[in-house]
DNA sequence: TTGTGTGCAAAAGCTTTGCATGTTG
DNA sequence: CAACATGCAAAGCTTTTGCACACAA
């Protein structure tokens, strides 16, 4: 789904352990447990490559035969959001999804209103568009969300 | 909630005949029927301000006394965005958000974490980087939403 | 008159909550 | 061992669907 083009600059290689130090420091400086669900959840997107859903996040431990609820799963997502290691959208539907987002460049998206792929890409004139903004209607500006809808031109593969 | 500052260029007024005349002939066009339900949807939106989200639409119908149900309420306001009479919107919330469009400016939002308010405003650039990126990406970029999320630096009022 | 549109209620899909049990610090 | 986190299931909310009846064309 997700495709990286020479605008998306992906990171060199973020180690998993730095990862997990930083989930590990944000628990322990807001006095909440480090219990292994929470680290196999960090895992568990870590692994991943793409944009996903609580759901499915879920339903891919159980089949691994990792032991979850749905309630851990979503109170885990939120802590990961608190300490940016993920990030949540909304693509136009009803859906919360989440990427992960260490060592990411900041990035917007551009998604298909047939196929629903996803592209990243990222713009420097967005960054200008927040700082003017924010001056001007006197606010401070703490994160934003671009979304650009159309259709592939090439037809949808 | 919604306010318009310089950089948002509200319409002269809008007569509503001449928005029901574009909703009517969509309808003809599409062989759907007038019905006075979609009229009178179309009317509850055009005497609204703010944004709004299909529930508080149908409650407020209710309390008037006019009797429609949710089904017919969601009905009509996905024809209405796809007559561009409305725009749908998710404030990073699970919960669409409308509000009408017709001759109104084009504007995107800055939303208050804190209090909810929701600022609109008109920035040329974002034109810029939808038809960059469309190009760059091989997209025919249909529509898009930007959302700036942050304070209000005078305390939220 | 015919079939689309409506109201109502039930169902569906995502997310949150309550409660008993388990485990971290 | 006390408080917090977990699992499970039920409840909550928004949106969609099914079906019988109403009504626009």
């Amino acid at each position: 789904m997700s495709t990286s083009g020479s605008q998306v600059s992906h990171p060199g290689k973020v180690s998993f352990d730095e990862v997990k130090e930083i989930f590990s420091n944000h628990l322990t400086e807001h006095n909440l447990r480090r219990t292994p669900e929470r680290f196999a959840i960090l895992e568990e997107i870590y692994n991943r490559t793409d944009h996903f859903d609580a759901e499915a996040l879920y339903i891919h431990m159980k089949t691994s035969n990792y032991r979850v609820s749905r309630a851990t799963v979503y109170n885990t997502l939120e802590l990961l959001v608190n300490c940016d290691l993920i990030t949540r959208h909304q693509f136009g539907k009803n859906l919360t999804q989440y990427e992960k987002s260490y060592g990411f460049k900041q990035h917007d998206h551009l998604i298909c209103v047939e196929c629903g792929k996803v592209i990243e890409f990222c713009d420097p004139r967005i960054q200008q568009i927040k700082s003017t903004m924010g001056e001007l209607l006197h606010f401070d500006v703490l994160y934003h969300e671009l979304n650009l809808f159309g259709r592939c031109k090439d037809g949808c593969k």
